[in-house]
DNA sequence: CTCCCCTTAAACAGTA
DNA sequence: CTACTGTTTAAGGGGA
C-alpha cells in the first residue's frame, strides 16, 4: 500500500489479479530454465517403489552385466573391494540368463546393487547394453519358439481336424512363415548393423556404449511385439474369426520396417518388453493358450498407449484403435521416444533410489523395512527431525559414495540425482520438458517415501509454491507461520531448496504476497502467514469442473502427472498393479498417493469433505464455480477476511519456537 | 493463437 | 547501513 505513489492502484489491481487462478502445475514444466544461476537441473526423479516388480527384472539384469564387468575389472586387476561370494553363482552367461531370468534372486540383485560400485552413469549405461543384449537374446529364443510353434501348427494342421478352422490357419501361417522369413532378414540386418557400431559384442561387460544405438536396439523386440500381436491375435481369430485387423496389421508394420525407419516405431514395446524379462515365459504361454488381452498397450478396456487411455471395448476394438489412432505417423514416433526416454529414465531411477534407500538405512541403522506409511497428504512432520540430520548435513555432497555401514553421516544422497538429471537430459534430444515431466517423483507408492525423497534428493517438488507454502502452514500446530519459518520448513523439506535461497525465498515473498489465500496476520511479536483455504479452494474449481470423472481430470489437469501417469500405468498394468487413475481408491497404496495428490494440487475435494466442510459455506468447490467466468469476477474485497476466523483466532503465539527448529540455516530466526 | 497460471527477477518501501 | 519483510510489476514458459 505504501507504494501507492509509485503506481497507482496497487492494492486494488492486486485484489482483481488474484480472483482467477486455480492452477496446480507444478513447478516442474513452467519453472525450469536452463539459463539458471546455478543450474542446476531439476531432476530426475520418481520413487519407483510402483516400478519395483516391473523394474525387478530388468535389474536383474543390470545387476548381471554389473558382476561381469566387475570380474573382468579384477581379472585385469583392478580393485573391486566390496564384492562377496555370490558372483561365481551368478556368473551366468547372459544368454542363459536371459531364458531364465530368475536365475538371480531379488536378493542377490539388490545386494548386487548395494554394493554401489557402479555410478548412476555407469549403471544406465549398463542397462542400456543390457537392453540391447536381452533383445538380441530375447529374439533369437523368440525365433526358435516361434519356428516351434509354427512347426507344431503345421502338424497338427496335418491332422487336420476341422478343415475350415486349419484353413483360415494355414493361409495365416503362410504369412507367418513370409513373415519369419522377413523378420529373419531383418534381424540379421540389425544383427549386422549392431555389430558394426559396436553395441552388441557378445561378450559382456564392454565399455560404455553411446546411447543412440539404443533405438536401434529396439527393432528386436519390435519385432517380438509383432510376432506376440500375431500369434495372440491368431490365436484369437481362431476363435472369433476376425482375423483381418491383426493380420493386416503386423504386415503393415512389417513391411514397413525398413531398418531405418522401424527404429522409433515401435519403442514403447519394446521398452515396455525390454524391460520385462517375464515376456520370456509370457511369450509361451500366448502362443499356446489364448491371452489376447495381454497385450503392453491394452488393459482394462482402455488403450495404453501413452496419454492414450481410449476405452476399447474388446482386444479386437483395440487393435483397430492401435492401427488408425497410432500408426506410424510422427506423432506415435514421438510418443515412441518419449517413453523410451521414460522408461530409460525409471530405470535409472529406480536403481538410484533402491540405492539410495539402502544408503539410508544404512546409514540410519533402521530395519529395511519400513512400516509407515503416511496416511496423510503430506504430512512430512513426523519424520522431519529424523532425516534432518542426514539430510541436511550435506546439501551437495559427493556423487556416489560406497557407503560403508559405519559411516555416521554418510552423504548419501544429492549427488546422483544431479548428475544423472544432466547427464539423462544430455542423452535424449527428445523434448527434454517432457522428461523433466515424467520424472516427477509422483510414481512413489507412497507419501512418506516421497517426503524421504524430497527431503534427500535434490530434486525439484512438483508443487506449486502456493501448495508448499500452504502445506508448511497447515502442518503447523498452529496454522501460521513466520516467513522464516515458511523459509525453514522449505529447505527442511526439500533438499533442492537447500540451495538459491535468493530465487526461491523471492518466490516464497512473491507467493505470499499474491495470492489471496495467505492472509498475513499482525502479531505480537510481528507477523504470521495463514491460509485462507476457502481461498486456496477457490483456485481448484477451475480446471476441475466438476464431475464424476473428476478424478481423472485432475489427474489430467496436471501437467506433471499426465504424462508420467501414463507411463506408470503401462508399468504398472503388467504387474497388475492398480491404476491410481482408475482403481487407486480401493488400495491402500495407491489411494494414498492418489489422495495426497489431489489434496497437494487441487485441494478442492479433500477439504469439501474433511477440513473446511464448515468453512466453506455450501459451495461446493466443483459445482461451484462454472469453468471459466472465475477470471475477471472481481471478487469482493472482504471475503479475504471472512473465512479468516478459523485462523486468526489461533494466532495467540508469543512464539513458535516450538516449530522453527532451524539448525539448517544461519537465518536470522532470533532476529528481534 | 490467446488466455491463464506459475515461476523468476527485480524494484521499491517499511522496519528492525 | 544492512538485512529482512512485503508488495508489485514484468517477462517468459507452458498448458488448456
Amino acid at each position: 500500500m505504501m507504494q501507492e505513489s509509485g503506481t497507482e492502484t496497487k492494492s486494488n489491481g492486486s485484489a482483481i489479479q488474484n480472483g482467477s487462478s486455480g492452477g496446480n502445475h507444478l513447478l516442474e514444466c513452467g519453472g525450469l530454465r536452463e539459463g539458471r544461476p546455478n543450474g542446476e537441473t531439476p531432476a530426475v526423479d520418481v520413487g519407483a517403489a510402483d516400478l519395483a516388480h516391473v523394474q525387478q527384472q530388468q535389474a536383474l539384469q543390470v545387476a548381471r552385466q554389473l558382476l561381469l564387468q566387475q570380474q573382468q575389472q579384477q581379472v585385469s586387476g583392478l580393485k573391486s573391494p566390496k564384492r562377496n561370494d555370490k558372483q561365481p553363482a551368478l556368473q551366468v552367461p547372459v544368454s542363459v540368463a536371459m531364458m531364465t531370468p530368475q536365475v538371480i534372486t531379488p536378493q542377490q540383485m539388490q545386494q548386487i546393487l548395494q554394493q554401489q560400485v557402479l555410478s548412476p552413469q555407469q549403471l544406465q549405461v549398463l542397462l542400456q547394453q543390457q537392453q540391447a543384449l536381452m533383445l538380441q537374446q530375447q529374439l533369437q529364443e523368440f525365433y526358435k519358439k516361434q519356428q516351434e510353434q509354427l512347426q507344431l501348427q503345421l502338424l497338427q494342421q496335418h491332422a487336420g481336424k476341422q478343415p475350415k478352422e486349419q484353413q483360415q490357419v494355414s493361409t495365416q501361417q503362410l504369412a507367418f512363415q513370409q513373415q519369419l522369413l522377413q523378420m529373419q532378414q531383418l534381424q540379421q540386418q540389425h544383427l549386422l548393423s549392431l555389430q558394426r557400431q559396436g553395441l552388441l559384442t557378445i561378450q559382456p561387460g564392454q565399455p560404455a556404449l553411446p546411447l543412440q544405438p539404443l533405438a536401434q536396439g529396439m527393432i528386436p523386440t519390435e519385432l517380438q511385439q509383432l510376432w506376440k500381436e500375431v500369434t495372440s491375435a491368431h490365436t484369437t481369430e481362431e476363435t472369433t474369426g476376425n482375423n483381418h485387423s491383426s493380420l493386416d496389421l503386423t504386415t503393415t508394420c512389417v513391411s514397413s520396417s525398413a531398418p531405418s525407419k522401424t527404429s522409433l516405431i515401435m519403442n514403447p514395446h519394446a521398452s515396455t518388453n525390454g524391460q520385462l524379462s517375464v515376456h520370456t515365459p509370457k511369450r509361451e504361454s500366448l502362443s499356446h493358450e489364448e491371452h489376447p488381452h495381454s497385450h503392453p498397450l491394452y488393459g482394462h478396456g482402455v488403450c495404453k498407449w501413452p496419454g492414450c487411455e481410449a476405452v476399447c471395448e474388446d482386444f479386437q476394438s483395440f487393435l483397430k484403435h492401435l492401427n488408425s489412432e497410432h500408426a506410424l505417423d510422427d506423432r506415435s514416433t514421438a510418443q515412441c521416444r518419449v517413453q523410451m526416454q521414460v522408461v530409460q529414465q525409471l530405470e535409472l531411477q529406480l536403481a538410484k533410489d533402491k540405492e539410495r534407500l539402502q544408503a539410508m538405512m544404512t546409514h540410519l541403522h533402521v530395519k529395511s523395512t519400513e512400516p509407515k506409511t503416511a496416511p496423510q497428504p503430506l504430512n512430512l512432520v513426523s519424520s522431519v527431525t529424523l532425516s534432518k540430520s542426514a539430510s541436511e548435513a550435506s546439501p551437495q555432497s559427493l556423487p556416489h559414495t560406497p557407503t560403508t555401514p559405519t559411516a555416521p553421516i554418510t552423504p548419501v544422497t544429492q549427488g546422483p540425482s544431479v548428475i544423472t538429471t544432466t547427464s539423462m537430459h544430455t542423452v535424449g534430444p527428445i523434448r527434454r520438458r517432457y522428461s523433466d515431466k515424467y520424472n516427477v517423483p509422483i510414481s512413489s507408492a507412497d507419501i512418506a517415501q516421497n517426503q524421504e525423497f524430497y527431503k534427500n534428493a535434490e530434486v525439484r517438488p512438483p508443487f506449486t509454491y502456493a501448495s508448499l507454502i500452504r502445506q508448511a502452514i497447515l502442518e503447523s500446530p498452529e496454522k501460521q507461520l513466520t516467513l522464516n519459518e515458511i523459509y525453514n520448513w522449505f529447505t527442511r523439506m526439500f533438499a533442492y531448496f537447500r540451495r538459491n535461497a535468493a530465487t526461491w525465498k523471492n518466490a516464497v515473498r512473491h507467493n505470499l504476497s499474491l495470492h489471496k489465500c495467505f492472509v498475513r496476520v499482525e502479531n505480537v511479536k510481528g507477523a504470521v502467514w495463514t491460509v485462507d483455504e476457502v481461498e486456496f479452494q477457490k483456485r481448484r474449481p477451475q480446471k476441475i469442473s466438476g464431475n464424476p470423472s473428476l478424478i481423472k481430470n485432475m489427474q489430467t489437469s496436471h501437467a506433471y502427472c499426465t504424462p508420467l501417469n501414463a507411463a506408470l500405468q503401462a508399468s504398472m498394468a503388467e504387474n497388475s498393479i492398480p491404476l491410481y487413475t482408475t482403481a487407486s481408491m480401493g488400495n491402500p497404496t495407491l489411494g494414498n498417493l492418489a489422495s495426497a495428490i489431489r489434496e497437494e494440487l487441487n485441494g478442492a475435494m479433500e477439504h469439501t469433505n474433511s477440513n473446511e466442510s464448515d468453512s466453506s459455506p455450501g459451495r461446493s468447490p466443483m459445482q461451484a464455480v462454472h469453468p471459466v467466468h472465475v477470471k475477471e469476477e472481481p471478487l469482493d474485497p472482504e471475503e479475504a477476511e471472512g473465512p479468516l476466523s478459523l485462523v486468526t483466532t489461533a494466532n495467540h503465539s508469543p512464539d513458535f519456537d516450538h516449530d522453527r527448529d532451524y539448525e539448517d540455516e544461519p537465518v536470522n530466526e532470533d532476529m528481534e
